[in-house]
RNA sequence: GCCCUCGUAGCUCAGUCGGAUAGAGCGACCGCCUCCUAAGCGGUAGGCCACAGGUUCGAUUCCUGUCGAGGGCGCCA
């Protein structure tokens, strides 16, 4: 049992003897950043003081007395501070307990919940028109999208990863339009494609190709290599045309009908999208009787949902404005608002030595993912975008990460990965085994560094959940970033293995750098980078130390 | 005009489901390798948490307003 709840339990045992009505609906336990408020706090105290008309400071005090006559378990001293803050000192062995349960659960348990157990979700992500290679704009919803996925999965969710190809429409006829013209050397249609990849694709193209349909699949090879190299596979790619084959969109039609949530007007189509939410009506059907793309767009979600309980989409924040009329439009065939979830990812703004590169596939000037993940690795791609908030746009230099290499965070945190394996590396060859664990006496890890990794190993579970909950990835980062920087101190001022290191200590210290391992390849695994055994540098060979 | 996100150290950003002394990296300065990889560790300097009100025992965090940055508000996709 964790130790946060052995706490909770407690307190709401002494709370009920000493006759505190109402009970708390919840006790909050929390860590103080301040050591000097002791391991673990409650503002309890505080919270119900008014509702049971006591005084907090003196609820707290008689909390304490209770607390202090019949101690929980690893509680050493209860007292009270400020206002009412009830704070706990726990002897370390509250770490210890944490360090069995993290080795115990492994890699594939720890920090495993079972919250969305029999409900799927569907997230999907990316869907770039199929009409050129995927940007370096496009690599942050392809790596938040993917690892938010991976956090669905880590809290028991099944989970489909999926693609929108809008593979009919207008931006697909300017698109074959520009490749044709490139191809026979006539001017590129009003309002086409001009980037050099229209060029480099239409001298590849065979002649007697259909423009269409080949720059269809070139334009989807592309973006599926680059996702591929970024370690991003998608369970299905949806076809937009293919709804026109199957009706979908014509038995959409007719369930908006039946729900009474269109109307003609001017010769349109209109969904009644201001009676659920949106500020206006949105016209479906053109006058011209063509579809807007808001048509198929509901069509496909009404489809997901006969796919999956729950559906998360995510969106550039130039899509933000189209938030309220699907909610609307899915409100109108009968869904919740709430089981259709939009992470609107802010924009990236790229630099190359300080000067903005501007996106547009339409004048041509981008940058390719593709460059990105050649120039830094996908490694440090996947780390970089998931550093920050989607909330907050991002600035991504690739001069700078490309040049600073060896001080981008992602390397800080695989090295002490590679460290760990360093170390085990070691005692292999010096032939040590790990003793069974109930033989390895784990109070000799009490140094500062030491219980600094392992309270950081029990916030990972919660960090998980919240990351899941708020859909935040870049919680995942900060804790390994975290989680790194304990270890690195650890291995600065303790050692393993040597012969002034005690038997017993190497023994709980081999089991503690286990549980670190565990930490590292836990998150590491949620954000999509990989967990390297060794890392030396270019200008280092292995086996060298640098002169 | 309306809607969304953001405004925290020189720079890039964490923290914000209300808590007790606001953090990291980079940059600057000063230290640490006879020792499991120095892609490492430690220290110094640097903040009216945009601004003004409000709610609260308590606000960087919640609410309102102002200012600033970006993005949206089509019978375009």
């Amino acid at each position: 049992m964790d130790v946060r709840d052995i706490l909770i339990e407690s307190v709401r045992d002494a709370l009920a003897d000493l006759g505190v009505e109402p009970p708390p609906s919840t006790v909050q336990m929390e860590r103080p950043a301040n050591p000097e408020y002791g391991d673990w706090s409650t503002n309890v105290a505080l919270a119900s003081a008014k509702a049971a008309g006591r005084n907090p400071r003196e609820l707290g005090m008689a909390l304490a007395d209770a607390l202090n006559a019949a101690p929980p378990p690893h509680v050493t001293a209860v007292e009270v501070a400020g206002p009412g803050f009830v704070n706990f000192r726990l002897s370390d062995s509250w770490l210890h307990d944490v360090l069995i349960d993290v080795v115990a659960a492994g890699t594939d348990s720890w920090a495993r919940h079972d919250v969305g157990a029999g409900e799927t979700v569907m997230v999907e992500f990316v869907s770039a028109n199929p009409t050129g290679p995927l940007h370096a704009g496009h690599g942050r919803g392809a790596c938040f999208g993917d690892s938010v996925a991976r956090l669905y999965e880590r809290c028991g969710h099944e989970v489909t990863r999926e693609f929108y190809i809008n593979d009919r429409g207008t931006q697909m006829q300017l698109y074959s339009g520009s490749l044709a013209a490139r191809a026979a050397g006539t001017d590129v249609p009003e309002g086409g494609y001009r980037g050099r990849y229209i060029e480099d694709w239409a001298a590849e193209m065979p002649t007697d190709a259909d423009p269409f349909e080949w720059g269809y699949q070139r334009a989807l090879a592309s973006q599926r290599a680059v996702l591929e190299a970024l370690d991003i596979h998608f369970d299905s790619w949806f076809s937009e045309r293919s709804m026109i084959a199957s009706g979908a969109i014509d038995v959409t039609m007719a369930d908006l009908r039946d729900a009474d949530a269109v109307y003609e007007a001017d010769g349109a189509v209109w969904l009644r999208s201001s009676d659920h939410g949106d500020d206006k009506d949105r016209v479906l059907v053109k006058s011209d009787g063509e579809f807007t793309y808001l048509m198929p767009d509901v069509a496909y979600h009404r489809d997901k949902f006969s796919r999956a309980d729950r559906l998360v989409n995510v969106w550039g924040a130039d899509h933000h404005g189209y938030v309220a009329r699907m909610h609307a439009a899915m409100r109108a065939l009968g869904h919740e608002a709430s089981e259709l979830e939009v992470a609107i990812t802010q924009m990236v703004s790229l630099q190359r030595g300080g000067e903005e590169v501007r996106l547009s596939k339409r004048t041509g000037e981008m940058v390719e993912l593709a460059e990105v993940v050649d120039e830094v690795g996908a490694d440090a791609v996947r780390f970089t975008y998931l550093l920050f908030s989607v909330d907050s746009q991002q600035t991504f230099d690739l001069d700078l990460v490309a040049s600073q290499v060896n001080e981008n965070p992602v390397f800080y945190v695989q090295y002490a990965h590679a460290r760990i394996h360093s170390i085990v590396r070691r005692a292999a060859e010096a032939g040590l085994v790990r003793e069974p664990l109930d033989r390895v006496d784990l109070s000799h890890l009490c140094h500062d560094r030491e219980l600094a990794v392992l309270r950081a190993l029990h916030e990972l579970p919660d960090t998980v959940l919240r990351a899941c909950r708020e859909r935040a990835p870049h919680l995942v980062t900060t804790w390994v970033r975290d989680l790194a920087s304990s270890f690195h101190g650890f291995y600065h001022d303790c050692r393993v293995l040597g012969d002034d290191v005690d038997e017993g200590m190497t023994q709980a210290r081999l089991w503690f750098v286990e549980a670190a391992r565990v930490g590292l390849v836990v998150a590491l695994d949620l954000l999509g980078v990989g967990a390297p055994d060794e890392m030396w540098r270019d200008d280092v060979p292995a086996g060298e130390t640098e002169a």
